[in-house]
RNA sequence: GCGUCGUUGGUGAAGUGGUUAACACGCUAGUUUGUGGCACUAGUAUGCAAGGGUUCGAUUCCCUUACGACGCCCCA
């Protein structure tokens, strides 16, 4: 049997209809924010990534998707999605738009040679925003709200913005300084791991889980303190903005991302849901105003975020939130013999035009076999075609709830089904799982909600 | 790249170096001469991830590979 490649995953079924929902959340809120949708290629030019991401990192190195195609060009299947805008930005030039700043939004697959883990594969579905061309500390508090507000928007109770400021260039690079002159002595007293991150990534120290209990992180020099004074008032106007805006926000000098293009405001946002492993940051970003100019592109300020929808998914069911999927449909139509069912064959289509979510039956089964498939399917009424009946112009509807069932004129059907589904009011029945027929309330014990 | 554990039917799973691989759910059909969801009966694995080895004989022991789960590294 052929197997699926490692870390990727195939989507069907109930689990479809929540992504496909959780799609339409993140759309319609991005519509308000007035972020516009963007496409870009799936695979790009290896060197993008490279010059983009920096040469020497483990990411670029190890974790990357790179081959040659048949006319000898280097790809790379896209590790994330900024860099793909980026540089879509520059080459259509939409900073010559008189539309600024930019601001779009993407949702699509990325590719990542990792081993998996829990809430991480190979392939993962990443949506994420950007906005190009504005360095107003107002630009960075609303890339977080508005990733804030798709997570509520979704239904996740706690969430948690973890906020960091690196500073500028010269902050920075004051920083990692002090950083290394602090850590050498102590160099005995950390994990192996972290005394080889000393040399490649001194800012990955902080967030060692080995020696996070270590007093020699705890009193580590932070970032804050490293800030030239710009630098800490512009920390400190994205933290007023974020405070107008409402948005709740924790201050965690931990927070380091891995890249150098990245500057001033990082964050992570974390679910805080039980059960969720070691992976619970559903979405992070920053601002990264030196990208644009490292890939040609006219010095461009800009700040982004992204998040992973499968984590997302993931803490959703953890937190047994209520999908509202259609999960039923509106008709069953049976039938035995073939002149039933050559009239099943047309009524269906008519049905179907007419709006109504119509199925019926395609392996010949008994009566029997179609009302429980019209039972699995969740139908809220069932058509039971008999040629006398069809003689007569008329059709046996039955609502498959109340299992009343009456006898109606065949052209009356349509008008028949517009009246009872539309009095039929969008109540809350339950679970809506499709297992337990929606005959158990929301807590109920089948296995969707454990 | 490193580590630990795992992989038996549509599903959940039990199990053993040796005739027919438990049990449950599901599914199909019949009892019910065209109206189900209950009950009863019957049927339901080209065979235990793939390949190789040990053995008279392996699903059961060993090796390799693939995939899965969870960590580490790393995390765009």
């Amino acid at each position: 049997m052929i197997q699926k490649p490692k870390g990727c995953n195939d989507i069907y079924g109930r689990e479809a209809k929540i992504w496909k929902y959780v799609e339409s959340i993140i759309d319609a809120t991005m519509e308000k924010y007035n972020y516009n949708y963007i496409r870009t290629p799936i695979f790009e030019s290896t060197d993008l990534f490279h010059r983009g991401v920096g040469e020497t990192t483990d990411i670029v190195t190890k974790e990357s998707y790179d081959f040659e195609d048949k006319g000898g060009r280097k790809i790379t299947l896209r590790p994330e999605g900024t860099a793909g805008v980026v540089r879509s930005f520059i080459e259509n030039k939409m900073y010559g738009d008189p539309n600024q700043p930019v601001k779009v939004y993407y949702n699509g697959t990325m590719y990542r040679y990792e081993r998996p883990q829990s809430g991480r594969d190979r392939e993962l579905t990443q949506f994420g925003m950007e906005i190009l061309g504005s360095d107003d500390p107002m630009s960075d508090a609303e890339i977080i709200s508005a990733a804030v507000n798709i997570y509520k928007m979704l239904g996740l109770k706690e969430i948690k913005v973890n906020l960091n400021s690196l500073g500028d260039k010269e902050s920075r690079e004051n920083y990692r300084k002090a950083l290394i002159n602090y850590f050498k002595p102590h160099i005995n007293e950390l994990c192996e791991d972290c005394k080889e991150r000393l040399e490649k990534n001194p800012l990955r120290i902080l967030d060692c889980k080995v020696d996070a209990e270590n007093e020699i992180l705890k009193n580590a020099p932070k970032t804050l303190d490293y800030l030239n004074e710009e630098s800490r008032d512009r920390f400190e106007q994205v933290q007023e903005f974020l405070d107008i805006m409402q948005i709740n926000y924790e201050i965690n000098p931990s927070i380091v991302r891995g890249l150098d293009y990245y500057n001033h405001t990082v964050f992570e946002i974390e679910a805080k849901v039980e059960g969720f492993g070691s992976n619970n940051v559903i979405g992070a970003g920053g601002r990264y105003n030196g990208l644009v100019d490292q890939l040609d592109g006219p010095k461009t300020p800009c700040v982004g975020f992204a998040s992973g929808i499968g984590r997302v998914v993931m803490a959703l069911e953890l937190e047994k939130v209520h999908f509202p999927i259609i999960e039923n449909i509106d008709l069953f139509l049976m039938y035995v013999n073939d002149e039933e069912k050559k009239y099943a064959a047309y009524l269906t289509q008519e049905l179907r035009m007419a709006g109504f979510i119509v199925d019926t039956d395609y392996l010949g089964r008994s009566l029997k076999a179609q009302f429980k498939q019209a039972d699995r399917l969740n139908a809220k009424y069932t058509a039971i075609l008999n040629s006398e009946d069809l003689d007569n112009n008329e059709i046996k509807i039955k609502n498959n709830k109340t299992k009343e069932e009456e006898i109606i004129s065949l052209d009356a059907l349509i008008y028949y089904l517009d009246e009872k589904l539309s009095s039929e009011t969008e109540e809350y029945d339950g679970c809506s799982c499709g297992e337990c027929n929606g005959d158990c309330d929301d807590e109920c014990s089948c296995h969707h909600h454990e």
